[in-house]
DNA sequence: CGTATTATTGACTCCATTCAAAGATAGTGG
DNA sequence: CCACTATCTTTGAATGGAGTCAATAATACG
């Protein structure tokens, strides 16, 4: 099994500047490397944890992306979050010990976990990583923010939002930021950003007649980048 | 000046249950009492942190209700959630050291500090406060994502949410639950709703011909919880 | 008591949804 | 490899919920 990669420490991964270890010294990277594990690969589809399962740590992906969805009580699933490579999950599950929503992977997936009892033991031993922690989860919490204002906004500006903060999030990773792959249908972009499938179709369309992007089916080119950022930063 | 009270430790306090000291023991709240300020008593309008400012701490309100603003590029102002006694704030500051919202006392207000050092000395000698600490901000995120689903809803189910959400808040911290005074304009109701101001009239309006609650300017009556509840738990 | 802010109400408009049907794509088994 | 099926996407037409505009009424404030 070649893709597994159970031996690797935080600091020989790419993502170090990124994931768990971000802002911390080369010392306190080896500190959390014993703490954290590296989880074997899922396949598209399989969940990395469940709505209402018990609380067994915060997650980073290592590599694929994840879908986090949650169900109301009308049975509605809801796609709260798309993660990348490098980005933490499962903080929701901090507060009763169960996970609010669940992790799907959206195509084959590794990922890595900090198990709950090893961040009691890093809340005692390494502070600077509890306080990174808490960086971690406060930019969750300022996404979540910036997302509840898109989501007041018309179609045009959430979907033009949405495919821009994709592309920062994977040149911020070393992949292209005008070429990539939808791992999500237009229906499951729809339900994420609050529209109807048909919206995000016909505006998709726009986009791609008024030369911003090139769409063919789940394959995206961002022609112009800076014009597609001003369809939701500066409208009028 | 009989309203501060600087002296007043947690323990001491009646919203020890719900506040910073929720699920610590006796001792841990004398701990935390060393670092947790009391601080002075604000006026309407007046700010506990300024969007921008420089992080001090998370604050937590002692009396009075306050909203958290944020502003968009476009300038305009968003109100992202209401705080009641008890209620923490400012985990999003933690990301940059600076707040990315506003709170803005919405009446004769006070609260409690703790402060940025104090988190460090916390996480070092009271790791139960740092667990607890985390559960208070994965709770703000959990209300956050309920918050995202709400705002896909009609408007009368978001209407039926604020006010049921305000009357549990309320109940849990000893205020009658059945009336109160909300300390918003419709302007700002709808602001947080993603409501037009004369959408939110119109549905209290419909609220209060159905015998759902009686409103007058600002003061609510509500007369039948179950009903009002069952508008966004199980519409249809 | 008068002024400014806030709230109500009605009429009209529009953006996005819904419904419906056809077209494209991907995956599967013969 | 191709046909077949399921899933996904596009497109059009009609509907509707909430927004906007506008004018009046009520409330709060100095």
């Amino acid at each position: 099994m070649p893709l597994t990669k159970d031996h690797i420490t935080c600091n020989e991964c790419s993502l170090d500047n990124i994931c768990f270890p971000r802002g911390l010294s080369q010392q306190e990277k080896e500190h959390i490397s014993f703490v954290i594990k590296s989880k074997k690969t899922l396949q598209k589809g399989e969940y990395i944890f469940r709505e209402g399962g018990a609380f067994r740590g915060v997650l980073a992906i290592k590599s694929g992306t994840a879908k986090l969805v949650t169900n109301d009580h009308h049975g509605n699933e809801h796609i709260l979050n798309i993660l990348l490579p490098g980005e933490l999950l499962g903080f929701d599950g901090l507060y009763n010990d169960k996970y609010r929503s669940s992790a799907i992977a959206l195509e084959t997936l590794s990922f890595c976990e900090l198990p709950a009892e090893g961040m009691e033991i890093l809340f005692k031993n390494v502070p600077s990583l509890t306080k990174e922690l808490f960086r971690h989860s406060s930019e969750k919490m300022n996404e979540n923010n910036d997302f509840i204002i898109l989501n007041k906004r018309p179609a045009d500006e959430r979907l033009a939002y949405f495919l821009i903060n994709l592309s920062d999030r994977l040149k911020k990773r070393g992949f292209s930021a005008t070429e990539f792959t939808l791992s999500l249908t237009r229906q499951e972009i729809g339900n994420h950003l609050g529209l109807a499938l048909e919206t995000v179709s016909r505006v998709l369309k726009k986009f791609h007649q008024d030369g911003l992007i090139h769409i063919k089916s789940k394959h995206v080119i961002i022609h112009d980048i800076p014009k597609l950022r001003s369809v939701f930063d500066c409208s009028e």
